[in-house]
RNA sequence: GCUGGUGUGGCGAAAUAGGCAGACGCAAGGGACUUAAAAUCCCUCGGUAGCAAUACCGUACCGGUUCAAGUCCGGUCACCAGCACCA
């Protein structure tokens, strides 16, 4: 009888829902376990099959934990906020509140149809008022507290969008919404100070398990670096400046010192400076590079030499002229270096280029060919010279230093602070009134939500402007604080707002009187496992690690840490090899493979396809495998027989495969779990029959990856009503793993010679002793000197002979 | 350029306290069942030589350590990801 997976699945996630056996229960004794995934962004293109495998990891993990006992909390959401679908509105003239609705529903049915057992009763939408309330109330706290502020920068600024975007939003200098080319633009913005938080978060990383390469990467884009500050004074001006370098040891080998074109002292003491013009002109073109363009021109050196205003080192008291160039960041630092040609590249191209001397401070080198970066002797150095410990010399330099009045240790982070706004319609409006007499005015708490006001038109303004900007009845306000006539803060935030704590709502989703309940934060936080892609491992983690550790210094959440563990799935590519995209063609919808082969297959195929973590090409015909493999599990029945222990013949390997599957799954090894059960599978088939006792763990092994077909069997088989709400994860006997006899390699010079099957408990002697007494083994050993004997228990003899 | 990762059959991949390389799946070939096809079930399946038993070769490349190396060490190449003039 073929197995008809269709009315199947519909009907078990009928029961699933109509039961809600995978709500998450508030009041528990059991012990509690927080599974979270990256709640999708519902775009108009619907799920995609990199959903399901992203989703499809920790629902085994958390299936298996509800059968194993634990109070599990698995919610979904939806970050919603965001230009695709405003872009879509402008195109379409459809309410972008409407297009998300339509969304939202759509992937709610999708995600319904592959049988997640998400718990349905906790969804969250970011843009409901309901939440962004909250969301607004945290920005409200941090303006409190001096982490949000404004500020009048350059910004990356995209004409195509026209939005300013963050550093991390324009990488490569490439908008990363429609990727066209970024430009610089002078702009007051609000900014959060997540560098404040720098330390914090570096430090947190000890408290969590994330995988090695995740916690590095956040590591390098928090980017400590230590060093020193060095002060410089000028010698024509009572004037002195700083720098920051990794290595004051090589004070002595500055030959020369660059600022940034920005710098704000070229402006102060322009009367000074004889060649005005030419530093202006080389200025202005600086300017016009986009950030992009700057980071490009990375061998070809540009810079001007300032007449008449030069420098003299603290250290040896030579003079030093100094260059403006644009390999030197305002940002980063103190936007002014102090160049050692010798022992950096940079600066080595740049004294090259301009003829500056170079002077060797570190031995080990050829400073003729290339900047030396490596250790060794210090040498025209003066009190350094001959030390070979930089961290010692390092130590001594800034000593010295400090004692003199003229330096410090210090350190510096290449993270910056994170730029919090967009001029867009669709998104949490800041609220932050502008008063001509207080300045700028928080709204009070109880006027939260601030609401996103009804518009007609959401083309953002020419300016980079947002269209709240247009809308009278929204910009003009009374302040708060004096009730003067006041303007309204019309930018709203960024899309990673929503999504920096969507954790701790689903704790409590309904709470309207604090983000969530201290006791259910209490019971359920922190979030025991975290899994997600792999480009949200810098941005979207460091932002929320960071609006939570701030929400924990204010008191707001009782846990330093919000996620316990990280880890990130691989991609799923197209069928080419390539990443799926709509322009290549090559995207699976998930939901056109749940309607030919079901959703187990489909759950077990994103699992089965490779290692999880690794990315790994879609292949139509190894989807036909997995169902294969579901309908060899459903013609069980037919040899189905009596019985309420394993029977001799399977119960080692029923045992085993309880302890790979359960080690398996842990380890998100979920492709060797299933090759597991096909294994087992296969050896039901070889025997002809299976019994009762057999199929229930079965059953059980395989309902993490196929529930529907589990829970079909589960009930038929009359092992219960329902699998999900009275199966128990079974458990295995570690003694039982074995076989009474195992199959031994005999080898003579490491080259396999016989195979032996000898009892488990055999000893050294007796093993060797058997490989011996082989005729062919003793045939070749014949008129050989034994030189040496190996035994490895339970796997090979080997015989060394000459 | 820097950092991290990967490199194994026709394909997706298994196997690391060093111990039978290729589990499991796909594709391919053969067989059974069928009027036929699909489905299902059974067998073969890294390469070379051989009727065969078997032998030799084989985990990107070169070298090393070891009784034994996909696994450890040194070097080279290729690909992927992240960062990228961070002083």
């Amino acid at each position: 009888m073929n197995y008809d997976f269709k009315n199947v699945e519909q009907k078990w996630q009928e029961k699933w829902e109509e039961s809600g056996v995978f709500h998450a229960q508030d009041n528990s004794d059991k012990k509690k376990f927080y599974a979270l995934v990256e709640f999708p962004y519902p775009s108009g293109a619907g799920m995609h099959v990199g959903h399901i495998k992203a989703y499809s990891g920790l629902e085994v993990v958390s299936r298996k934990r509800r059968l194993e006992g634990y109070n599990v909390l698995f919610p979904i959401g939806f970050d919603a906020y965001g230009l695709p679908t405003e872009n879509y509105a402008i195109k379409t003239g459809i309410h972008p509140r409407k297009v998300t609705d339509m969304n939202i529903k759509k992937f709610t049915s999708q995600l319904k149809k592959v049988g997640f057992s998400f718990d349905w009763t906790r969804v969250i939408d970011t843009t409901q008022e309901d939440y962004y309330k909250w969301t607004q109330w945290i920005f409200l706290k941090m303006f409190e507290n001096g982490l949000a502020f404004r500020d009048k920068t350059l910004v990356n600024y995209c004409p195509s969008c026209k939005v300013v975007l963050s550093n991390e939003d324009s990488q490569g200098g490439k908008c990363d919404i429609c990727h066209s080319d970024i430009v610089q633009r002078s702009k007051d913005v609000w900014y959060l100070r997540i560098t404040e938080y720098a330390d914090k978060l570096l430090e947190g990383l000890n408290d969590v398990d994330y995988l090695p390469n995740i916690k590095l990467q956040q590591e390098n884009w928090i980017g400590k670096s230590r060093g020193a500050f060095v002060t410089f004074s000028v010698n024509e001006v009572d004037e002195s400046f700083k720098i920051y370098t990794t290595r004051p040891d090589t004070l002595f080998g500055v030959t020369f010192m660059v600022m940034a074109p920005e710098h704000p002292m070229i402006d102060k003491y322009a009367d000074i400076i004889g060649n005005m013009d030419e530093v202006n002109a080389y200025r202005a073109e600086c300017a016009k590079k986009t950030e992009f363009e700057r980071t490009q021109l990375v061998k070809d050196k540009t810079g001007v030499k300032l007449q008449g205003f030069t420098a003299k080192n603290p250290v040896n008291g030579k003079d030093i002229p100094i260059y403006i160039s644009d390999y030197v960041m305002m940002g980063y630092g103190t936007g002014a270096i102090m160049a050692v040609p010798a022992h950096d590249q940079r600066d080595y191209d740049f004294a090259k280029k301009f003829g500056i001397d170079i002077i060797e401070v570190i031995k080990g080198g050829d400073i003729s060919v290339e900047a030396y970066t490596g250790d060794g002797e210090m040498v025209n150095s003066g009190f350094l010279n001959g030390m070979t410990n930089k961290k010692d010399s390092i130590a001594k330099m800034i000593d010295y230093l400090s004692e003199k009045g003229i330096g410090e240790g210090g350190v510096q982070y290449k993270m910056k602070d994170w730029a919090f706004n967009r001029q867009r319609y669709w998104g949490e409006p800041i609220p932050i009134v502008h008063c001509p007499k207080c300045g700028m005015v928080a709204v009070p708490y109880e006027e939260l939500p601030l609401k996103l006001p009804e518009v007609e038109n959401f083309e953002p303004g020419q300016d980079g402007e947002s269209p709240l900007a247009k809308i009278d009845s929204f910009v003009n306000c009374k302040c708060p604080k004096c009730g003067g006539d006041a303007k309204r803060e019309t930018d709203t935030m960024p899309q990673w707002a929503g999504s920096s704590w969507y954790f701790l709502r689903y704790i409590d989703p309904h709470n309207d009187k604090a983000i969530a309940s201290e006791e259910k934060l209490k019971y359920w936080g922190p979030v025991d496992w975290y899994n997600g892609g792999m480009e949200h491992v810098t941005r979207h983690l460091i932002y929320s690690r960071f609006w939570h550790r701030f929400l924990y210094d204010i008191g707001a959440v009782p846990f330093k840490e919000p996620y316990l563990k990280r880890t990130a799935q691989g991609l799923i590519l197209g069928p080419d090899g390539v990443k799926m995209s709509k322009s290549r063609g090559n995207v699976i919808d998930p939901n056109e493979v749940v309607d030919v082969y079901g959703a187990d297959v489909l759950r077990t195929y994103v699992l089965f396809m490779g290692d999880y973590e690794q990315a790994a090409p879609w292949s139509e015909s190894s989807v036909r495998g997995c169902k294969r493999f579901i309908d060899r599990i459903w013609n069980l029945k037919e040899m189905l027989t009596d019985g309420d222990e394993y029977s001799k013949e399977l119960s080692s390997l029923m045992h085993k495969t309880v302890k790979k599957v359960s080690e398996d799954i842990e380890n998100m090894k979920f492709n060797t779990a299933i090759a597991a059960l096909m294994t087992l599978l296969n050896a039901v088939y070889d025997k002809g029959s299976i019994n009762r006792a057999e199929l229930k763990t079965f059953v059980l092994l395989v309902s993490p990856f196929a529930p529907h077909i589990a829970e079909e069997m589960w009930s038929e088989t009359g092992f219960g009503k329902m699998l999900a709400s009275d199966g128990v994860w079974p458990s295995f006997d570690e003694t039982k793993c074995v076989d009474d006899s195992i199959e031994i390699v005999v080898q003579i010079n490491g080259k396999i010679r016989a195979r032996l099957n000898v009892p488990v408990e055999i000893t050294n002697e007796d093993a060797i002793a058997l490989a011996k007494s082989d005729a062919k083994i003793s045939e070749e050993l014949n008129g050989k000197n034994i030189v040496k004997e190996i035994y490895v228990k339970g796997k090979l003899v080997n015989i060394v002979a000459k």
